[in-house]
DNA sequence: GTCTGTGCTGGTAGCGCTGTCAACGATCCT
DNA sequence: AGGATCGTTGACAGCGCTACCAGCACAGAC
């Protein structure tokens, strides 16, 4: 269909400007605001591009601009299902935006990140979203120099670099154990894998509880710095017995671990929650569908990515949320494993400063 | 340590290049190919780099050069393990390099894939990864058309675009099927979500060996275009149960469907594997985990994304493999859940053209 | 002494697009 | 009527980098 080419076989903005019998600039307009233009070019250079397939060449457009429609993205693992959730509200959010998502894995190192950033924030980011709150001072230094929106996400905590989006995983492991309490449980272990800042304040949160009621022992508490696993779940658990064979429930930091314990338990013959009640935390989609059905403390994975990437395209766009840092809650889901009247799903308490909301989460895997 | 700076407070290759007192131009070689460059001058320009934190413009560049230093990810789910493997793989590989990745999910529609494809090839990607070999014509056609280094993975077929690897979903289901054949079963159900194309290719294989020894009833068949979840897994077994009590033994086309299964086996007291055998697909790190072990089809996807970005890398930097179709294989993990014998994983049944080394797969999470 | 080849370096001219500013006609106000 | 304002359009310059080609010095060949 008689395409008019370049020697590099690629159709410019001229041409789709030469084709429509406007300037180029004029063309330009159209792709970034086609409310300037008047009606009839409007439309003479939205059907000059339609026919001739014009595409933008983006760098040329983020050289001359000097800025790019790229949102940087800094998570810790790619194959945590936690993160798996968050990243796809995330690019469920940007579908169909004008944005593009650069995404970069830290491996947990705040030393990474910071080396991920520098590089980031050089190419001129229309955005970032952060996990976390624990930066490198130097990282925090870059962040605050930067001139785009950002948004942290996974927690809240007191100084927010600009947005924020979580909840306190110090509250919601206190609301587990406070669970846990209310069943009548008293000697609970907490079994925890990998440490992140996040499973730390779980971890804070459930020693903060047991001391307040006075039952807090070191020997409890059973945690390593390896990648969390199911199998893993079973061998700290074991650990766990081995140390300590009067516990009566577990409070696993996730809930793979959970799913380990559950198996180690079948393994050992122990009854769920006759002997000892488990619960996990992230509300996976398996934790509903396992036998017994697994306690969990619900939070809201997809909500958060969604919700982060929405507030940070409002922001690019300089409608900045009149509430920058937004508590998502979470919520205890007390199922078969932890119930002492062994009966199903029941809400029961929940957390977070905002109304609590809680939406349906899209089941955990597609 | 008083920097030069230009009125945009960014460091150029001009001050990098006036600093080390050469040209801008090599100044500029120094990046792409140092070895073009003398000893003194090298060092230099390094150092001044080094000193003015230089941090190159990748806009520019990539609008100077005609070429982007960017590789092109199409995958159908951000969510499913099987791809948060794979993908783990492929930011492994590219740690390091100078590429960076564009990721991109296709939510298993071709024409997502087809529009997206567009996208990224109007970029001119330094190469491209693309999920299967189901694409549309005129997708076909794009990437026939593409300069530029192309790996399809996850599955291989007979018309590569370029470079392909992944193994034979047909076979490795064939293969899983003969292993319960093997024990002794029979009346082997097939439950299978989501039916995208490798998942009907594994239907295609169970049909056919059950063809082969003349068991193969339609209604031994369950399948649905719903995502996958554990609870799905469930849900369809029950329906299987209801269409033909007398199973001894589901083949599930993923390794979380074969969790709901035996989940609800546990529900319904149904012994594993005395009365039904389960066998599940990809072996995910839980399945050795499972009460029962469960039996499953080994997938080295890990590698396979790995794998598959090297090769690109090594053919962007002009070096094209000598093999430009790899077979990973596949090996079925003979477990609990299918064993006659009731002992633990013990290899069985392989398959795959290549010499199907099994390297020792990373932990599903982290 | 000239010629050719090699290794290194620099000048020039863009890559395709957009920021800025100026210009134009049409409309509105005084 | 004159001036101000608005909406619309275009000319020009340049974003930071690299492709291309030319030039230089030096070594070896004739």
């Amino acid at each position: 269909m008689g395409r008019k080419r370049t020697k590099s076989g690629k159709i410019r903005l001229a041409e789709v400007a030469e084709l429509a019998g406007v300037s180029p600039i004029t063309a330009s307009r159209f792709f970034r605001n086609p409310e300037a233009l008047s009606v009839a070019k409007r439309t003479r250079v939205e059907s000059a591009a339609k026919e001739l397939g014009y595409v933008p060449n983006l760098a040329a457009r983020a050289l001359a601009s000097q800025r790019t429609e790229v949102i940087g993205v800094l998570i810790p693992s790619l194959t945590n299902n936690v993160f798996s959730d968050v990243l796809r509200g995330i690019y469920d959010a940007y579908e169909g935006s004008r944005y593009s998502i650069q995404l970069s894995n830290t491996r947990y190192s705040i030393l990474q990140e910071e080396r991920l950033l520098r590089l980031f924030l050089a190419q001129k980011p229309a955005g970032l979203i952060v996990t976390g709150i624990d930066q490198t001072t130097e990282s925090r230094a870059m962040l605050e120099a930067a001139d785009c929106p950002i948004v942290q996400i996974m927690e809240i905590g007191p100084n927010p670099v600009d947005m924020m989006i979580g909840f306190s995983h110090y509250d919601a492991a206190r609301a587990a154990i406070a669970h846990l309490f209310a069943q009548g449980h008293r000697r609970i272990g907490f079994v925890g894998a990998r440490m992140d800042p996040r499973v730390q304040r779980r971890l804070d949160g459930y020693v903060s509880a047991m001391k307040d009621a006075s039952l807090f022992e070191q020997r409890l508490v059973v945690t390593t710095a390896t990648p969390t696993s199911v199998t893993l779940g079973g061998a700290l658990f074991t650990d766990l017995l081995a140390r300590e064979p009067g516990i009566d429930a577990v409070f696993c930091a996730n809930d793979d671990l959970a799913l380990g314990v559950l198996f180690e338990c079948r393994r050992r013959e122990i009854a769920i929650p006759e002997q000892i009640a488990i619960v996990g935390f992230n509300d996976l989609e398996f934790m509903a569908s396992a036998v017994p059905t697994l306690t969990s403390v619900r939070t809201n994975r997809y909500e958060m990515g969604k919700t982060a990437a929405t507030m940070l395209i409002e922001a690019i766009d300089g409608r900045r949320p009149e509430q920058p840092v937004l508590d998502l809650g979470f919520k205890v889901i007390e199922r078969q494993s932890s119930s002492s009247r062994h009966q199903d799903s029941r809400p029961a308490a929940s957390g977070g400063s905002a109304q609590n909301k809680m939406v349906a989460l899209p089941s955990g895997h597609d």
